[in-house]
DNA sequence: CAGTGGTCTAGACCACGGG
DNA sequence: CCGTGGTCTAGACCACTGG
């Protein structure tokens, strides 16, 4: 339809980046947010290709995008629906997403604390190799701890070798997600981490930071490598999870 | 050129099923694992199409899954190359991989034992509400062990709900990955899992099962509820798994 | 500048599922 | 049978990178 047409196009721009598909992508999701499909069905791709007059293909494309996040399914012959269950599903692993944001979307207020910051001068040897760095090459350490409603619930460590930073930055730099810090102050896309999943009894220091009940208790722990566009490691994190708090989900399919 | 069209498409068949994408992205994933690529560098995307006599939208489709898989990236304006570090990695939990091929991909002998098969008449009640089961609905529960060179490792426990299972089993049929056990015996596809990641303390009866070395060990184990293809919740599974042994991973990614 | 990947189109045919 | 999604093609133009 012609006003669908006019909500995607005019309001936004003239076509082109974002790409086509993602306009698309995104100009779906929100009616399916905003629940405009009755009983769940999607219109057909020829439908929507020509209500929002792009071919059909950039719809399959954008519908293929919105599938693998979970927010539709398709049935051969049949039709294009949303999925409900899976919309209602937060805190999914294999999307980086701002811990703040995570946090808000479990229903807690979020806030940020930066612990520490220091300067390594002698990194041990696994982050040495892990990072690919040059003997005695400094390290910067951040420590920041993360709260829903007050309670801690995320303890992160941040390694940043100092020989990738390129501008002057503050603390409140530092307290922003490090894929934004990375494009900002050293000149770096973070591409993908990828991730190790550690499951651990908590040592005194981190029972003490994130405030646990118990002495013995398990937490879920991160150790990520994160990669630039050139896939290149520029960073690792280490991250302690409150499990109680926060329930860490993941979907998971066959490659086909 | 001619040898590599007449290697892809004559000994296995003339097109369709599986996809062309299927087996240009077979095809491609072979030659990179047989490292034909030098300075692995992967041919360009025109080339590729000339090569194999597809369009060259086919190879962009297929170079786009092995991106995804982490088995090429690409620069524009320059190239598409071999991940050489992420081709190495092991345990991917965003893609369903039978534990057996896990275990033999980590460089151990798998072994499988079926601990136990029970029938549960009253299953609890968030069994009930996660599979829409009706009450009183009769659960199989089947318990496995997996072994890596005899050494316990991971420890899992599924429930099929019986009014799904159509046809007569045997215990054998039982130790093979339940995506497989579905289709055959429950006239089910398994399309994918939504899992949750919950780190424990052993408690007892698991630490006996896999045999850990102190009385209290982190553990990290998943819980799954599997769909099919009508995005119906069918069956949930438990896992739990010696990450002394088995490194987890998972690379994560930015939604676009 | 030439060559690469990134995006988009229009159109064709197939495979499946429900009426 | 028809309408749906699934696959594939040929061709166009853009955006970026390197020499």
């Amino acid at each position: 339809m012609f006003t669908v047409h006019c909500a995607l196009f005019t309001e936004t721009m003239l076509k082109r980046n974002p790409s086509l598909v993602e306009q698309v992508k995104t100009h779906l999701k929100q009616r399916i947010i905003n629940a405009e499909f009755k009983d769940g069905r999607i219109p057909s791709e020829t439908d929507l290709a020509n209500q929002l007059s792009v071919s059909r293909n950039t719809i399959r494309d954008a519908l293929g995008r919105l599938e693998i996040e979970g927010v539709i399914f398709r049935k051969q012959g049949v039709g294009t629906f949303v999925n409900q269950s899976l919309l209602l599903v937060k805190t999914r692993l294999e999307e980086i997403i701002p811990y703040e944001t995570m946090i808000k979307e479990n229903g807690y207020q979020p806030s940020i604390e930066l612990v520490a910051v220091d300067q390594e001068s002698e990194p041990d040897t696994t982050l040495v190799s892990a990072l690919n760095l040059t003997h005695k090459e400094t390290v910067l350490v951040v420590q920041k701890l993360f709260k829903a409603d007050d309670k801690p619930i995320i303890f992160t460590q941040t390694y940043i070798p100092v020989t990738l930073i390129q501008n002057p930055y503050t603390n409140d730099d530092l307290l922003t997600p490090i894929y934004q810090f990375l494009p900002t102050f050293c000149g770096q896309e973070l591409a993908y981490y990828l991730s190790e999943m550690i499951p651990l009894i908590a040592p005194a220091h981190l029972s003490a930071r994130l405030d646990l009940p118990s002495q013995k208790t398990a937490l879920l722990s991160f150790e990520e490598l994160g990669y630039n566009q050139h896939n290149q490691p520029i960073i690792k994190a280490c991250s302690y999870f409150r499990d109680d708090l926060l329930r860490l989900r993941l979907i998971r399919r066959h490659s086909r």
